[in-house]
DNA sequence: CGGAACGTTGACATATATCAAAGGGAGTGG
DNA sequence: CCACTCCCTTTGATATATGTCAACGTTCCG
Protein backbone atom coordinates (compact mmCIF):
# COMPACT_ATOMS: atom_id res chain seq x y z
CA UNK A 1 0.00 0.00 0.00
CA UNK A 2 2.88 2.68 1.30
CA UNK A 3 4.64 1.35 -1.46
CA UNK A 4 2.50 2.04 -4.03
CA UNK A 5 2.45 5.64 -2.95
CA UNK A 6 6.17 5.90 -2.69
CA UNK A 7 6.83 4.99 -6.62
CA UNK A 8 4.16 7.48 -7.37
CA UNK A 9 6.25 10.39 -4.94
CA UNK A 10 8.94 9.28 -7.00
CA UNK A 11 7.24 9.90 -10.58
CA UNK A 12 7.07 13.59 -9.18
CA UNK A 13 9.22 16.31 -9.94
CA UNK A 14 8.79 17.89 -6.49
CA UNK A 15 9.98 14.35 -4.72
CA UNK A 16 11.84 12.47 -7.42
CA UNK A 17 15.40 13.09 -6.00
CA UNK A 18 14.46 11.97 -2.07
CA UNK A 19 15.61 8.47 -1.03
CA UNK A 20 13.72 5.90 -0.32
CA UNK A 21 13.43 6.18 3.63
CA UNK A 22 12.52 10.12 3.97
CA UNK A 23 10.26 8.74 0.44
CA UNK A 24 8.51 6.11 2.87
CA UNK A 25 8.09 8.95 6.09
CA UNK A 26 6.20 11.04 3.07
CA UNK A 27 4.06 8.65 2.03
CA UNK A 28 2.47 8.23 6.00
CA UNK A 29 1.46 11.86 5.66
CA UNK A 30 -0.18 11.34 2.33
CA UNK A 31 -3.72 10.06 1.37
CA UNK A 32 -4.74 8.99 -2.22
CA UNK A 33 -7.98 10.32 -3.42
CA UNK A 34 -10.30 9.92 -6.52
CA UNK A 35 -11.91 12.70 -7.88
CA UNK A 36 -14.52 12.33 -11.19
CA UNK A 37 -14.88 13.91 -13.54
CA UNK A 38 -15.27 18.07 -13.41
CA UNK A 39 -15.43 17.63 -9.88
CA UNK A 40 -14.30 20.92 -7.49
CA UNK A 41 -11.93 20.58 -5.56
CA UNK A 42 -11.43 23.77 -3.68
CA UNK A 43 -13.02 26.96 -4.54
CA UNK A 44 -11.32 30.24 -4.39
CA UNK A 45 -10.85 31.50 -0.55
CA UNK A 46 -11.68 28.43 1.01
CA UNK A 47 -9.54 27.66 3.66
CA UNK A 48 -6.59 25.73 2.75
CA UNK A 49 -6.55 22.78 4.09
CA UNK A 50 -3.80 20.90 1.53
CA UNK A 51 -1.71 20.53 -1.35
CA UNK A 52 -1.99 17.55 -3.97
CA UNK A 53 0.00 15.93 -6.37
CA UNK A 54 -1.76 14.50 -9.24
CA UNK A 55 -0.89 10.84 -9.97
CA UNK A 56 -3.78 10.47 -12.68
CA UNK A 57 -5.55 13.30 -14.87
CA UNK A 58 -5.94 16.97 -15.19
CA UNK A 59 -6.84 19.66 -12.80
CA UNK A 60 -7.22 23.13 -14.03
CA UNK A 61 -6.61 26.14 -11.41
CA UNK A 62 -8.28 28.78 -12.39
CA UNK A 63 -9.23 32.68 -11.70
CA UNK A 64 -12.70 33.70 -11.76
CA UNK A 65 -14.49 37.66 -12.65
CA UNK A 66 -17.66 38.33 -11.02
CA UNK A 67 -19.28 37.54 -14.83
CA UNK A 68 -17.93 34.28 -15.34
CA UNK A 69 -15.29 34.27 -17.11
CA UNK A 70 -12.40 32.09 -16.38
CA UNK A 71 -8.55 32.89 -16.70
CA UNK A 72 -6.84 29.41 -16.41
CA UNK A 73 -3.81 29.59 -14.27
CA UNK A 74 -2.11 26.42 -14.45
CA UNK A 75 -3.03 22.88 -15.77
CA UNK A 76 -1.95 20.56 -13.54
CA UNK A 77 -0.99 16.79 -14.79
CA UNK A 78 0.29 13.67 -14.21
CA UNK A 79 4.00 14.41 -11.64
CA UNK A 80 2.52 17.95 -10.97
CA UNK A 81 1.76 19.47 -7.71
CA UNK A 82 -0.99 22.34 -7.29
CA UNK A 83 -1.91 24.78 -4.00
CA UNK A 84 1.59 24.29 -2.62
CA UNK A 85 1.54 28.04 -1.99
CA UNK A 86 -1.91 28.23 -0.96
CA UNK A 87 -0.55 26.36 2.79
CA UNK A 88 1.70 28.91 3.94
CA UNK A 89 0.42 32.47 4.75
CA UNK A 90 -3.19 33.38 5.11
CA UNK A 91 -4.74 30.17 4.66
CA UNK A 92 -7.03 30.40 2.02
CA UNK A 93 -6.65 29.30 -1.35
CA UNK A 94 -6.16 32.20 -4.11
CA UNK A 95 -7.87 30.94 -6.62
CA UNK A 96 -10.00 27.63 -7.67
CA UNK A 97 -9.11 23.88 -9.00
CA UNK A 98 -11.51 21.99 -10.78
CA UNK A 99 -10.40 18.09 -12.33
CA UNK A 100 -11.30 18.15 -16.38
CA UNK A 101 -11.14 14.30 -16.13
CA UNK A 102 -11.64 11.09 -13.76
CA UNK A 103 -8.87 11.81 -11.19
CA UNK A 104 -6.25 10.77 -8.66
CA UNK A 105 -4.25 12.53 -6.46
CA UNK A 106 -2.29 12.58 -3.40
CA UNK A 107 -3.39 14.46 -1.14
CA UNK A 108 -1.30 16.45 1.56
CA UNK A 109 -2.85 17.37 4.54
CA UNK A 110 -1.19 21.19 6.48
CA UNK A 111 -0.38 19.77 9.63
CA UNK A 112 0.94 16.74 9.05
CA UNK A 113 2.85 18.24 5.90
CA UNK A 114 4.44 21.09 8.59
CA UNK A 115 5.83 19.06 10.66
CA UNK A 116 7.29 17.05 7.73
CA UNK A 117 8.87 19.88 7.02
CA UNK A 118 10.38 21.10 9.86
CA UNK A 119 12.53 17.72 10.24
CA UNK A 120 13.24 17.45 6.91
CA UNK A 121 15.02 20.79 5.76
CA UNK A 122 15.77 19.04 2.53
CA UNK A 123 11.82 19.15 1.65
CA UNK A 124 11.93 22.97 2.27
CA UNK A 125 14.66 23.30 -0.06
CA UNK A 126 12.85 21.37 -2.86
CA UNK A 127 9.70 23.33 -1.93
CA UNK A 128 11.55 26.16 -2.58
CA UNK A 129 12.86 25.48 -6.20
CA UNK A 130 9.45 24.98 -7.02
CA UNK A 131 8.22 28.00 -5.90
CA UNK A 132 10.44 29.72 -7.46
CA UNK A 133 9.39 27.98 -11.11
CA UNK A 134 5.91 28.60 -10.11
CA UNK A 135 7.08 32.42 -9.68
CA UNK A 136 8.77 32.49 -13.04
CA UNK A 137 6.07 30.92 -14.83
CA UNK A 138 3.72 33.43 -13.48
CA UNK A 139 5.69 36.42 -14.30
CA UNK A 140 5.78 35.23 -17.69
CA UNK A 141 2.06 34.55 -17.83
CA UNK A 142 1.82 38.24 -16.42
CA UNK A 143 4.55 39.27 -19.76
CA UNK A 144 2.39 37.56 -22.07
CA UNK A 145 -0.91 38.73 -21.00
CA UNK A 146 0.03 42.42 -20.93
CA UNK A 147 2.31 42.72 -24.20
CA UNK A 148 1.49 40.20 -26.35
CA UNK A 149 -1.65 40.27 -28.53
CA UNK A 150 -3.33 36.72 -28.68
CA UNK A 151 -2.25 35.40 -31.74
CA UNK A 152 1.28 35.91 -30.46
CA UNK A 153 0.53 34.35 -27.50
CA UNK A 154 -0.79 30.77 -29.64
CA UNK A 155 2.74 31.05 -31.39
CA UNK A 156 4.43 30.85 -27.96
CA UNK A 157 2.62 28.10 -26.61
CA UNK A 158 2.58 26.21 -30.21
CA UNK A 159 6.30 26.44 -29.29
CA UNK A 160 6.69 25.69 -25.94
CA UNK A 161 4.58 22.38 -26.77
CA UNK A 162 7.17 21.40 -29.41
CA UNK A 163 9.99 22.14 -26.95
CA UNK A 164 8.13 19.65 -24.51
CA UNK A 165 7.83 17.24 -27.01
CA UNK A 166 11.26 17.27 -28.66
CA UNK A 167 10.35 19.71 -31.44
CA UNK A 168 8.90 17.47 -34.26
CA UNK A 169 7.04 19.47 -36.89
CA UNK A 170 3.58 18.80 -35.38
CA UNK A 171 2.04 18.70 -31.98
CA UNK A 172 -1.56 17.54 -30.91
CA UNK A 173 -3.11 19.69 -28.25
CA UNK A 174 -4.27 17.68 -24.97
CA UNK A 175 -6.91 20.47 -23.98
CA UNK A 176 -9.98 20.80 -25.32
CA UNK A 177 -9.72 24.28 -27.36
CA UNK A 178 -12.43 25.92 -25.04
CA UNK A 179 -9.22 25.29 -22.18
CA UNK A 180 -6.70 26.87 -24.30
CA UNK A 181 -8.76 29.82 -24.79
CA UNK A 182 -9.29 30.55 -20.93
CA UNK A 183 -5.42 29.34 -20.75
CA UNK A 184 -4.59 32.14 -23.11
CA UNK A 185 -6.74 34.34 -21.41
CA UNK A 186 -8.82 34.74 -24.52
CA UNK A 187 -12.38 33.69 -25.08
CA UNK A 188 -12.63 30.29 -27.55
CA UNK A 189 -14.49 32.58 -30.55
CA UNK A 190 -10.90 34.63 -30.71
CA UNK A 191 -8.47 31.48 -30.88
CA UNK A 192 -10.04 30.20 -33.61
CA UNK A 193 -9.74 33.57 -35.55
CA UNK A 194 -5.93 33.19 -34.13
CA UNK A 195 -5.62 29.96 -35.65
CA UNK A 196 -7.49 31.00 -38.99
CA UNK A 197 -4.82 33.86 -39.12
CA UNK A 198 -1.18 31.49 -38.83
CA UNK A 199 -3.09 29.07 -41.56
CA UNK A 200 -3.97 31.93 -43.44
CA UNK A 201 -0.20 32.38 -43.61
CA UNK A 202 0.73 28.92 -44.21
CA UNK A 203 2.99 29.11 -40.51
CA UNK A 204 0.77 25.88 -39.53
CA UNK A 205 -1.91 23.38 -40.65
CA UNK A 206 -4.81 23.02 -37.88
CA UNK A 207 -7.24 19.93 -38.02
CA UNK A 208 -9.19 19.05 -35.26
CA UNK A 209 -6.85 18.69 -31.91
CA UNK A 210 -3.49 17.99 -34.74
CA UNK A 211 -0.89 21.31 -35.60
CA UNK A 212 1.06 20.86 -38.45
CA UNK A 213 4.10 23.12 -38.48
CA UNK A 214 5.07 23.97 -41.81
CA UNK A 215 7.03 27.01 -41.57
CA UNK A 216 8.94 27.14 -38.27
CA UNK A 217 11.12 30.17 -39.51
CA UNK A 218 7.95 32.71 -39.57
CA UNK A 219 6.74 31.02 -36.32
CA UNK A 220 9.91 31.38 -34.46
CA UNK A 221 9.90 35.09 -35.51
CA UNK A 222 6.44 35.87 -34.46
CA UNK A 223 7.54 34.87 -31.35
CA UNK A 224 11.36 36.56 -31.31
CA UNK A 225 9.45 39.58 -31.76
CA UNK B 1 29.41 48.62 10.05
CA UNK B 2 28.16 45.28 10.77
CA UNK B 3 25.66 46.60 14.02
CA UNK B 4 24.17 48.74 11.02
CA UNK B 5 23.64 46.42 8.88
CA UNK B 6 21.45 44.06 11.20
CA UNK B 7 19.70 47.18 12.39
CA UNK B 8 18.50 47.47 8.17
CA UNK B 9 17.79 43.39 8.53
CA UNK B 10 15.27 44.21 11.63
CA UNK B 11 13.55 46.21 9.23
CA UNK B 12 13.06 44.12 6.60
CA UNK B 13 9.27 41.10 6.90
CA UNK B 14 11.93 38.57 5.74
CA UNK B 15 14.29 38.71 8.37
CA UNK B 16 12.92 40.64 11.06
CA UNK B 17 11.67 38.29 13.29
CA UNK B 18 15.33 36.68 13.75
CA UNK B 19 17.13 36.66 16.63
CA UNK B 20 20.15 38.98 16.75
CA UNK B 21 23.28 36.07 16.56
CA UNK B 22 21.30 34.63 13.80
CA UNK B 23 21.07 38.42 12.03
CA UNK B 24 24.83 39.04 12.62
CA UNK B 25 25.64 35.69 10.85
CA UNK B 26 23.93 37.15 7.81
CA UNK B 27 25.06 40.47 7.71
CA UNK B 28 28.39 39.27 7.55
CA UNK B 29 27.12 37.83 3.62
CA UNK B 30 25.85 40.87 3.21
CA UNK B 31 27.23 44.15 0.91
CA UNK B 32 25.11 47.15 1.25
CA UNK B 33 25.06 49.12 -2.28
CA UNK B 34 24.49 52.29 -3.41
CA UNK B 35 22.18 53.13 -6.55
CA UNK B 36 21.98 56.53 -8.32
CA UNK B 37 18.54 57.20 -9.78
CA UNK B 38 17.37 55.21 -13.14
CA UNK B 39 20.46 53.00 -12.65
CA UNK B 40 19.51 49.76 -14.42
CA UNK B 41 20.17 47.12 -11.46
CA UNK B 42 20.06 43.96 -13.33
CA UNK B 43 18.53 43.14 -17.04
CA UNK B 44 15.91 40.20 -17.73
CA UNK B 45 18.07 37.24 -19.07
CA UNK B 46 20.90 37.91 -17.00
CA UNK B 47 22.88 35.57 -14.83
CA UNK B 48 21.22 35.59 -12.17
CA UNK B 49 24.07 36.86 -9.10
CA UNK B 50 22.05 37.99 -6.40
CA UNK B 51 18.80 38.92 -4.55
CA UNK B 52 18.74 42.28 -2.96
CA UNK B 53 16.87 44.08 0.04
CA UNK B 54 15.64 47.71 -0.35
CA UNK B 55 16.81 50.06 2.51
CA UNK B 56 15.88 53.24 0.95
CA UNK B 57 14.52 54.27 -2.14
CA UNK B 58 12.31 52.58 -4.80
CA UNK B 59 13.21 50.16 -7.19
CA UNK B 60 10.90 48.31 -9.94
CA UNK B 61 10.98 45.22 -11.43
CA UNK B 62 9.30 44.77 -14.81
CA UNK B 63 9.34 42.81 -18.14
CA UNK B 64 9.57 44.64 -21.26
CA UNK B 65 8.72 43.95 -24.87
CA UNK B 66 9.81 44.20 -28.19
CA UNK B 67 8.34 47.31 -28.98
CA UNK B 68 9.64 48.87 -25.37
CA UNK B 69 6.08 48.25 -23.71
CA UNK B 70 7.08 47.90 -20.04
CA UNK B 71 4.96 45.69 -17.28
CA UNK B 72 5.78 46.52 -13.94
CA UNK B 73 5.71 43.48 -11.79
CA UNK B 74 6.34 44.87 -8.28
CA UNK B 75 7.58 47.85 -6.94
CA UNK B 76 9.85 47.25 -4.27
CA UNK B 77 10.03 50.03 -1.43
CA UNK B 78 11.93 50.27 1.76
CA UNK B 79 12.25 46.82 3.99
CA UNK B 80 10.90 45.30 0.46
CA UNK B 81 12.97 42.02 -1.43
CA UNK B 82 13.14 41.53 -4.61
CA UNK B 83 14.27 39.10 -6.96
CA UNK B 84 14.60 35.84 -4.22
CA UNK B 85 12.88 33.72 -7.13
CA UNK B 86 15.73 34.49 -9.59
CA UNK B 87 18.60 32.30 -7.07
CA UNK B 88 17.01 29.01 -7.51
CA UNK B 89 16.39 27.36 -10.74
CA UNK B 90 18.12 27.99 -14.26
CA UNK B 91 19.92 31.15 -12.67
CA UNK B 92 18.64 33.85 -14.65
CA UNK B 93 16.57 36.97 -13.95
CA UNK B 94 13.04 36.57 -15.16
CA UNK B 95 12.73 40.22 -15.20
CA UNK B 96 14.16 43.48 -15.16
CA UNK B 97 14.83 45.96 -12.07
CA UNK B 98 15.71 49.71 -12.34
CA UNK B 99 15.72 52.31 -9.31
CA UNK B 100 13.30 54.87 -9.43
CA UNK B 101 14.53 57.02 -7.04
CA UNK B 102 18.29 57.11 -5.30
CA UNK B 103 18.53 54.00 -3.86
CA UNK B 104 20.51 52.13 -0.88
CA UNK B 105 20.45 47.80 -1.44
CA UNK B 106 21.63 45.26 0.81
CA UNK B 107 22.88 42.80 -1.46
CA UNK B 108 23.05 38.75 -1.23
CA UNK B 109 25.34 36.98 -3.15
CA UNK B 110 24.16 33.92 -4.32
CA UNK B 111 26.75 31.26 -2.81
CA UNK B 112 27.04 32.73 0.29
CA UNK B 113 23.25 33.43 0.60
CA UNK B 114 22.76 29.12 0.03
CA UNK B 115 25.44 28.12 2.43
CA UNK B 116 23.46 30.17 4.59
CA UNK B 117 20.29 28.45 4.14
CA UNK B 118 21.72 25.25 4.01
CA UNK B 119 22.86 25.58 7.84
CA UNK B 120 19.96 27.92 9.10
CA UNK B 121 16.63 26.10 8.25
CA UNK B 122 14.84 28.77 9.66
CA UNK B 123 15.40 30.85 6.57
CA UNK B 124 14.42 28.44 4.42
CA UNK B 125 11.31 28.55 6.47
CA UNK B 126 10.64 32.24 6.11
CA UNK B 127 11.64 32.15 2.12
CA UNK B 128 8.78 29.83 1.66
CA UNK B 129 6.33 32.06 3.51
CA UNK B 130 7.58 35.00 1.09
CA UNK B 131 7.89 33.15 -2.28
CA UNK B 132 4.03 32.34 -1.34
CA UNK B 133 3.14 35.64 -0.79
CA UNK B 134 4.76 36.64 -3.77
CA UNK B 135 3.19 33.80 -5.72
CA UNK B 136 -0.56 35.03 -4.79
CA UNK B 137 0.56 38.10 -5.69
CA UNK B 138 1.17 37.53 -8.91
CA UNK B 139 -1.91 35.33 -8.93
CA UNK B 140 -4.20 38.48 -8.29
CA UNK B 141 -2.21 40.89 -10.89
CA UNK B 142 -2.71 37.88 -13.36
CA UNK B 143 -6.32 37.97 -12.21
CA UNK B 144 -6.72 41.55 -12.90
CA UNK B 145 -4.95 41.70 -15.97
CA UNK B 146 -7.02 39.19 -17.85
CA UNK B 147 -10.34 39.68 -15.91
CA UNK B 148 -11.03 43.45 -15.19
CA UNK B 149 -11.41 46.12 -17.06
CA UNK B 150 -8.44 49.50 -16.45
CA UNK B 151 -11.13 51.59 -14.49
CA UNK B 152 -12.17 48.37 -12.20
CA UNK B 153 -8.17 47.85 -11.86
CA UNK B 154 -7.36 51.50 -11.04
CA UNK B 155 -10.57 51.23 -8.66
CA UNK B 156 -8.98 48.04 -7.08
CA UNK B 157 -5.49 50.00 -6.44
CA UNK B 158 -7.27 52.67 -4.70
CA UNK B 159 -8.88 50.14 -2.69
CA UNK B 160 -5.26 48.68 -1.29
CA UNK B 161 -3.90 52.05 -1.01
CA UNK B 162 -6.65 52.82 1.02
CA UNK B 163 -6.14 50.05 3.32
CA UNK B 164 -2.23 50.03 3.43
CA UNK B 165 -2.82 53.61 4.93
CA UNK B 166 -5.77 53.21 7.38
CA UNK B 167 -8.75 53.70 5.58
CA UNK B 168 -8.40 57.57 5.15
CA UNK B 169 -10.97 59.22 2.76
CA UNK B 170 -7.57 60.74 0.83
CA UNK B 171 -4.46 58.78 -0.80
CA UNK B 172 -1.79 60.42 -1.74
CA UNK B 173 0.10 58.50 -4.18
CA UNK B 174 3.96 57.87 -4.53
CA UNK B 175 4.43 56.87 -8.08
CA UNK B 176 4.14 58.72 -11.13
CA UNK B 177 0.73 58.20 -12.80
CA UNK B 178 3.03 57.06 -16.06
CA UNK B 179 4.31 54.29 -13.01
CA UNK B 180 1.18 53.22 -12.14
CA UNK B 181 -0.20 53.04 -15.59
CA UNK B 182 2.40 50.89 -16.24
CA UNK B 183 1.78 48.76 -13.04
CA UNK B 184 -2.03 48.60 -14.00
CA UNK B 185 -0.98 47.03 -17.46
CA UNK B 186 -1.96 50.11 -19.54
CA UNK B 187 -0.89 53.55 -20.92
CA UNK B 188 -0.77 56.74 -19.09
CA UNK B 189 -3.41 58.16 -21.45
CA UNK B 190 -5.57 55.33 -20.78
CA UNK B 191 -5.29 55.76 -17.32
CA UNK B 192 -5.81 59.35 -17.09
CA UNK B 193 -8.88 58.81 -18.96
CA UNK B 194 -9.57 56.21 -16.27
CA UNK B 195 -9.38 58.43 -13.32
CA UNK B 196 -11.87 61.23 -14.96
CA UNK B 197 -14.18 58.60 -15.51
CA UNK B 198 -14.25 57.79 -11.78
CA UNK B 199 -14.03 61.68 -11.05
CA UNK B 200 -17.21 62.21 -13.57
CA UNK B 201 -19.08 59.76 -11.53
CA UNK B 202 -18.21 61.45 -8.44
CA UNK B 203 -16.57 58.91 -6.81
CA UNK B 204 -13.18 60.54 -6.54
CA UNK B 205 -11.84 63.50 -6.86
CA UNK B 206 -8.08 64.41 -8.13
CA UNK B 207 -5.71 66.92 -7.93
CA UNK B 208 -1.94 65.84 -8.68
CA UNK B 209 -1.53 63.14 -6.49
CA UNK B 210 -4.08 63.37 -4.22
CA UNK B 211 -7.03 61.28 -4.65
CA UNK B 212 -9.92 62.01 -2.32
CA UNK B 213 -12.64 59.50 -2.19
CA UNK B 214 -15.62 61.07 -2.43
CA UNK B 215 -18.17 57.80 -2.60
CA UNK B 216 -16.77 55.11 -1.22
CA UNK B 217 -19.58 52.70 -1.59
CA UNK B 218 -19.61 53.01 -5.11
CA UNK B 219 -16.06 52.49 -5.12
CA UNK B 220 -16.04 49.13 -3.68
CA UNK B 221 -19.00 48.18 -5.37
CA UNK B 222 -16.63 48.64 -8.78
CA UNK B 223 -14.53 46.27 -6.74
CA UNK B 224 -16.87 43.83 -5.65
CA UNK B 225 -18.72 43.04 -8.80
C1' DC C 1 15.73 80.87 -18.93
C1' DG C 2 15.02 76.78 -21.59
C1' DG C 3 14.49 72.10 -22.22
C1' DA C 4 12.82 67.68 -20.80
C1' DA C 5 9.61 64.85 -18.66
C1' DC C 6 4.98 64.52 -17.23
C1' DG C 7 -0.01 64.77 -17.67
C1' DT C 8 -4.01 65.63 -20.23
C1' DT C 9 -7.14 65.87 -24.23
C1' DG C 10 -8.82 64.89 -28.87
C1' DA C 11 -9.39 62.25 -33.11
C1' DC C 12 -8.67 57.93 -34.84
C1' DA C 13 -7.30 52.89 -35.52
C1' DT C 14 -7.57 48.31 -34.11
C1' DA C 15 -7.80 44.19 -31.39
C1' DT C 16 -10.79 41.69 -28.95
C1' DA C 17 -15.29 40.67 -26.83
C1' DT C 18 -20.15 39.89 -27.60
C1' DC C 19 -24.08 37.98 -29.69
C1' DA C 20 -26.29 34.94 -32.81
C1' DA C 21 -26.32 30.97 -35.64
C1' DA C 22 -25.03 26.69 -37.49
C1' DG C 23 -22.30 22.34 -38.31
C1' DG C 24 -20.21 18.29 -36.55
C1' DG C 25 -18.89 14.55 -33.17
C1' DA C 26 -19.51 11.86 -29.29
C1' DG C 27 -22.34 9.75 -26.31
C1' DT C 28 -27.03 8.12 -24.80
C1' DG C 29 -31.39 6.05 -24.88
C1' DG C 30 -34.96 4.03 -27.32
C1' DC D 1 -28.70 1.05 -35.23
C1' DC D 2 -30.91 5.25 -35.51
C1' DA D 3 -32.27 9.63 -33.61
C1' DC D 4 -31.53 12.97 -30.36
C1' DT D 5 -29.05 15.96 -27.50
C1' DC D 6 -25.18 18.19 -25.75
C1' DC D 7 -20.97 20.25 -26.18
C1' DC D 8 -17.34 21.92 -28.87
C1' DT D 9 -15.92 24.64 -32.63
C1' DT D 10 -16.29 27.82 -36.20
C1' DT D 11 -18.11 31.86 -38.76
C1' DG D 12 -20.29 36.32 -39.37
C1' DA D 13 -21.91 40.87 -37.91
C1' DT D 14 -21.37 44.22 -34.56
C1' DA D 15 -19.97 46.73 -30.30
C1' DT D 16 -16.56 48.38 -27.23
C1' DA D 17 -12.41 49.08 -24.81
C1' DT D 18 -8.01 50.29 -25.31
C1' DG D 19 -3.96 51.64 -27.88
C1' DT D 20 -1.86 55.10 -31.15
C1' DC D 21 -0.60 59.51 -32.70
C1' DA D 22 -0.42 64.35 -32.28
C1' DA D 23 -0.77 68.53 -29.77
C1' DC D 24 -0.50 71.39 -25.82
C1' DG D 25 0.05 73.15 -21.05
C1' DT D 26 2.55 72.37 -16.81
C1' DT D 27 6.03 71.50 -13.78
C1' DC D 28 10.47 70.48 -12.59
C1' DC D 29 15.33 70.99 -12.86
C1' DG D 30 19.71 72.23 -14.69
Amino acid sequence: MKKDIVELLKKSSLFSSFDDELLLKISESVVLKNISKNELIFYESDPAAAFYLVTKGQVKVFKTSADGKEQILMIASKGDTFAEAALFGEGLYPASAQSLTDTEVLYFGKDKFFSLIEKNPKIALKLIARLSELLRKMSKLVEELSLADITTRLALFIVKRLEESGNKSEIELTEKKTILASQLGTIPETLSRSFNKLAREKIIEVEGPKIKILDSDKLHSIVGE
